[in-house]
DNA sequence: ATGGTTATATGAGACAAACTCATAAATTTC
DNA sequence: GAAATTTATGAGTTTGTCTCATATAACCAT
């Protein structure tokens, strides 16, 4: 025999008991007096015991319905809970932001951007993740993420990038490096260097994609490490070459022992997006983040 | 905006989610595919708030979802909980024992008797309630307890007395007291003592219900004592007599400085009852709590 | 890309559950 | 013991949930 117990009865039951009577319960439910009686009379035969003594007058819980009543007291608030929390949502002061960055240094500066968002936006729950930096588009249209930074903005019908500031990759070698002495670093240069770059595919490093790859030209070896401080490191000691974006180098003065040159000419300028659905741009959260992102660029560039 | 959630909806949450759709969890609950579709449709219209990533395939939770798949976690067990302990009731293994004690004597052999029975029936609420030894039939009525150990039978149409065991109240005084050279005491004697008794009623008594009050005979004092096993020691003291049934006598031995004798040239003898609503005879475990206290008053009697 | 396949959505009608209304029965109170 | 209070009951209505049949949308392989 299954008993089919729902809410309503929960409620039911919790309200007959502090209202101490159905008459006063049906009137606080607002519902007759009659569909309470129904009600109840139908859940105790599918229980199969007995939750009202109904040969007292103002009818009182059999330690059964007692049982009831202290799950009711358990589980109610619980609900409520929810209906809050979904109210939050609906408001849009609660929601989801998780980012995933393609640009491997951006965690620099965002780490404070979502500092600050924190505090503005509590009820939103926020996270980094660094681990999906491949396929992060198409996590994003699966609705795994809600923000990417990338610099390679792609044209798809759910996706707005939203350009948040330009920056300029540059050459960073060891102040004792001899090509600290030209101005200008060009493709060439690279011949006969190692190149130290962060972990990921060529395709997706601003060297490759914007001078080696375009110029055919190959370095001499690789190192491939995680970290922008060891990287900076590295150069410094003059164990290879590399190129990150110009704010990573004037921001974090790890040491001085390492001297920076544009790329090419001309110059190579790129520009960092945030990328989200379509639909969320309508998000307040979203809109704030993007915009707190602007600011922090600001500080980066006068830095 | 109220949503209407109910425990359907948390499972059909919960079973979609292991499915890992929305066809297999229909044929899981056995409901069709489309109902599931028009129950989720309902409900996050209700809500507010989508709970579930429609443009993925096999669609899954968003994370609205995933806090209802928390509360479906948390909530669904305590439901299935109390299932089974419904089942218990139904199948007689579970209940309520609530026993109030007129006689207040007798928490003496109902202790052993309830430790017994206890590991008998594990399911079985077990308390006795020495509180309201008062009007302990009307509570037995009102079902606010369901077996009263008393000696005084009424005649109700839904209380059955059931007898345990017989017993004499006898007279019990110090082996230094003048009345001990008596073979028999009779009602006269009580006049210049001082009776000892528990702190009840006088109709509860049996010293006055069966021998005082018909004679009209007052004692010189009185004094009210809780524990059966002070009384006995004021009496060893010859700080006055008392009146207690037999079997207390002769099973506690408190002290050896008093000495019994019987009331009245034919004695006294009353009966102990179990008194129960008729209801609840057919209840196996009621039936074996009467069992074993009769087999506990063997024990006495042969002491 | 394109067609086949699988997965979900939708609309109309069937069905069942839950409610209301009117009134009866039972308990308490004065 | 009558009046008042409280709960129960039955019939009829309403509401909501399910099924069936079919449309639509996403996925997958060629």
């Amino acid at each position: 025999m299954k008993m089919h117990l729902e809410f309503r009865h929960l409620r039911t039951i919790k309200t007959i008991h502090e209202a101490g009577g159905l008459a006063k319960a049906a009137d606080i439910l607002n519902i007759t007096q009659s569909a309470l009686s129904h009600q109840i009379k139908g859940l105790e035969a599918q229980a199969g015991v007995a939750l009202f003594l109904r040969r007292i007058k103002p009818m009182r819980l059999t330690p059964a319905g007692l049982r009831l009543l202290r799950l009711a007291e358990k589980i109610l608030p619980e609900i409520d809970a929810v209906q809050t929390e979904f109210s939050g949502l609906r408001e849009g002061r609660a929601g989801r932001l998780h980012i995933a960055i393609e640009c491997h240094a951006c965690f620099e500066w965002l780490l404070p951007v979502l500092e600050t968002f924190r505090k503005l936006w509590p009820e939103v729950d926020v996270d980094i993740r660094p681990g999906l930096a491949f396929d992060a588009l198409p996590a994003l249209q699966k609705e795994e993420v809600d923000v990417v930074i990338s610099s390679d903005p792609e044209n798809l019908a759910d996706v707005e990038f939203i350009p948040l500031f330009d920056y300029a990759p540059v050459f960073v070698a060891s102040s004792k490096h001899p090509l600290a002495l030209k101005d200008v670093i060009e493709a060439q240069d690279f011949r006969g260097e190692t190149l130290i770059t962060y972990p990921v595919e060529r395709a997706r490093l601003d060297v490759f994609s914007q001078l080696l790859t375009p110029a055919k030209v190959e370095p001499a070896g690789f190192r491939q490490v995680e970290l922008t401080a060891v990287i900076l490191m590295l150069v410094a000691s003059n164990r290879g070459v590399a190129v990150l974006p110009d704010w990573v180098v004037r921001e974090v003065k790890y040491s001085s022992d390492y001297t920076t040159r544009p790329l090419t000419q001309t110059g190579i300028t790129r520009t960092l997006y945030a990328a989200t659905r379509r639909e969320d741009l309508t998000k307040k959260y979203i809109k704030d983040l993007i915009h707190l992102a602007g600011e922090e660029a600001k500080n980066l560039q006068l830095a």
